[in-house]
DNA sequence: CAGAATAATTCTGTAGGTGAACCATTTTGT
DNA sequence: ACAAAATGGTTCACCTACAGAATTATTCTG
């Protein structure tokens, strides 16, 4: 191991954990000037790439409860940006979409997220930001973090 | 920049939170083995550096407010691990110190930290984990991040 | 076609947190 | 010296996010 980089072992799982969640709370604090919770943004964001998709399949994608979904959507398509369609095949189901509105605030979001993204990787260099983009990158994908997934505990066993 | 770590920019935020989300709730399924919340760990590694200190203190370095500190110590002191003195000097607040079962929590806490750390960079070589803390350890500075402190927001303004 | 499974929803409960109001003690200004 | 302000701790009422069980409507299956 690199000399200079000795000393700080055994603070990186914290310091991860601590930066975390400032990352989350700096971006909460964003996205809630446009009247969005981080979860709002978060099915938005899924919705965007997948239109269509069941409450079931939200709840499964994003990791929450299915119970958890239905407010979530309320509130969404109370402001007009998500839509509940009944499937025509199957009316159990909802297709969520998101509305025209829905997508201009996904435009929005995308202008936040790169915002936030350049403040939060402000005190580093550019070559040092790419580093630990790949350093990152490669943690997630070693405890098998999927892209839509943002809790704590991935699958517990059984 | 360099070309192979291109493409993933604009995810880094991103996975920082997530990373940071798995990282604190791993961390708490480790000390909910022995009892004790990621809060109350903190409490302990905070009196074990800097044993006699106020419940308004430790409020303050916890970035917590007051009120929560009282059910935090109560518990604690329920489980005697952390003993409340009244100060002779000014009987209007107490000194708070580990007990001797308290010390032997923190010395259970200390492993725990080493392996909880050990798990989550375990998809990394040494090297790359080393370059992480550092990396980190920058962000954190940048940001102006104290070594007890564990909250999202960092000092609103006013 | 009765019964099992599935999607959405409602309801109840809990964990963790905030801020205001309150009491005891100490400090400060005149 | 002592009334008023400040300070440490506590209590209280309240709020948000979340989980899990029970419920309803619909679809699938033997």
């Amino acid at each position: 191991m690199n000399p200079a980089t000795q000393g700080q072992s055994k603070r990186t799982a914290f310091l991860l954990s601590q930066l975390g969640a400032v990352a989350s709370s700096r971006f909460a604090e964003r996205t809630r000037e446009i009247g969005l919770t981080p979860s709002d943004a978060g099915v938005i964001r899924l919705l965007a790439r997948s239109p269509g998709l069941s409450q079931r399949s939200v709840a499964e994608k994003l990791g929450i409860v299915p119970s958890r979904v239905v407010p979530l959507i309320d509130s969404l398509q109370g402001r007009g940006l998500v839509n509940r369609v009944r499937s025509s095949s199957d009316r159990r189901n909802y297709e969520l979409h998101l509305t025209d509105a829905g997508e201009r605030v996904l435009h929005e979001l995308r202008g936040i997220a790169e915002q936030h993204e350049a403040e939060l990787l402000a005190p580093l260099t550019g070559d040092q930001a790419a580093q630990l983009g790949f350093l990152l990158a490669q943690l997630a994908a070693g405890h098998g973090l999927d892209r839509d997934l943002h809790r704590g505990s991935v699958s517990q066993q059984s």
